[in-house]
DNA sequence: CTCCATATTTAGTTAAGCCTAAATATTTAT
DNA sequence: ATAAATATTTAGGCTTAACTAAATATGGAG
């Protein structure tokens, strides 16, 4: 069953994952809009997975999906091969960060155990991607992660950013050159009603900056 | 065109720029074997690959193919791929010698012109790869190549080893474990009629020893 | 000029991955 | 309780990308 798996089938494990991380279940349709394919199509694929030997997902109609153990441990390998894959990009080649994540994409898939173990070997067994994201470990634990979006976060409020969502090249230039990296201290002055714009001070900076909410819910903030 | 190209298609117009070196075209079933899959198939791709815009290929029926410009760029591109990718595994990521190729053979298909171009660099545009094959430059030219198999040496010439195939793990171990690496010096000793081993000494070494033909059809020498 | 090795054609097969559209079912929120 | 939102089924199809086995054809060597 680990060796019969497709770019395809990697991608779903993967993407649900991350839904269900956040929304502890993964809907359909949900899957679909990011997987960018009909919903009829993850209904076909989804029974798929669920029928493997072992199975690699969980199916109640109507309900979502949920991973099994070890539909989730592929996708915690895929995930430490992609963001291992990022830093290496970036630290080793020098790949600018917001070129890394479409490259990992497609590495992700290919690359053997042994090029994963030399990579994290050659750069130290890092805990964390470019954008911050933690690199799950060799048995595929990852940290419990407290942040919060900043576009949940109200006036006086402060903390560092802790990660930011790496899919959006241009986002990622936008947030790079207002300084909003990892590491870095933010503190919120106001929100705007209506259009939830925030604005914000970041790091050192003397001049706040406005960020709409495209924006704030792509930032990860760790509180003080 | 240059992005429809499947690992198949890449696979197949690396094999048929391989056998096109050695014998000038490449016949149908010598593709197949080199491939392993049957005459049939590799009927099928490269009549495909005759029809493409540009064709990638000229086929004359029952008389083989040979590359055009554009197939031969993409052979040489992959080639450019695989030889520096098996250098970039040895040197920076510490892969031993036998095993660059198969990770190698993987990757090629899948790196952007950006990671060839970053590889490229931090190995200071290298000329060979670490079984002595010539890496492609980057506007695609080989060096002439002048070098003969070891296994048609005379006794009493000399030599120095240019390169050695790196498609087996196996004999590569051999051959590393008798020093029998690029650069090291050869001198013929004995040529033994219907088995044609030799028996050479090799480098510095005090002991000469004896191959058969499975091994020195592998190994190819430099004149002095 | 005929045979043999080589090559080609023919006629499927397999597999993955995706799609639509219409009908139906289920859940949840008002 | 019913509508709206969400999900599933059904049924059929499409495309790409390979593969194989068996029958046939070709060309070159002698």
């Amino acid at each position: 069953m680990r060796e019969n798996l497709t770019h395809a089938i990697e991608d779903y494990l993967k993407a649900i994952y991350e839904i269900q991380t956040t929304h502890g279940k993964a809907g359909t349709n949900q899957l679909a809009a990011l997987l960018e394919v009909t919903p009829a199509s993850v209904t076909g694929m989804i029974k798929k997975l669920a029928n493997t030997e072992p199975p690699l997902l969980v199916y109640e109609k109507h309900r979502g999906v949920t991973l099994t153990a070890e539909g989730e441990e592929i996708a915690l390998e895929i995930l430490r091969h992609h963001r291992l894959l990022e830093l290496f990009l970036h630290q080793i080649l020098g790949y600018s960060w917001d070129k890394v994540h479409e490259e990992a994409d497609m590495l992700e898939h290919v690359i053997s155990e042994e090029f994963e173990a030399r990579i994290a070997e050659a750069l130290g067994d890092p805990q964390r991607d470019p954008h911050g994201s933690p690199i799950p470990t060799i048995d595929l634990k990852l940290p419990p992660d407290s942040s919060r979006p900043l576009s949940s976060m109200k006036p006086g409020e402060t903390g560092t950013v802790e990660s930011v969502r790496d899919n959006d090249p241009d986002l990622l230039c936008f947030l790079e050159a207002r300084g909003l990296v990892p590491q870095v201290d933010v503190h919120i002055l106001q929100h705007s009603p209506f259009d939830d714009n925030l604005t914000i001070q970041v790091g050192g900076r003397e001049e706040p900056i406005v960020l709409g909410s495209r924006v704030t819910s792509q930032v990860f903030i760790a509180q003080n």
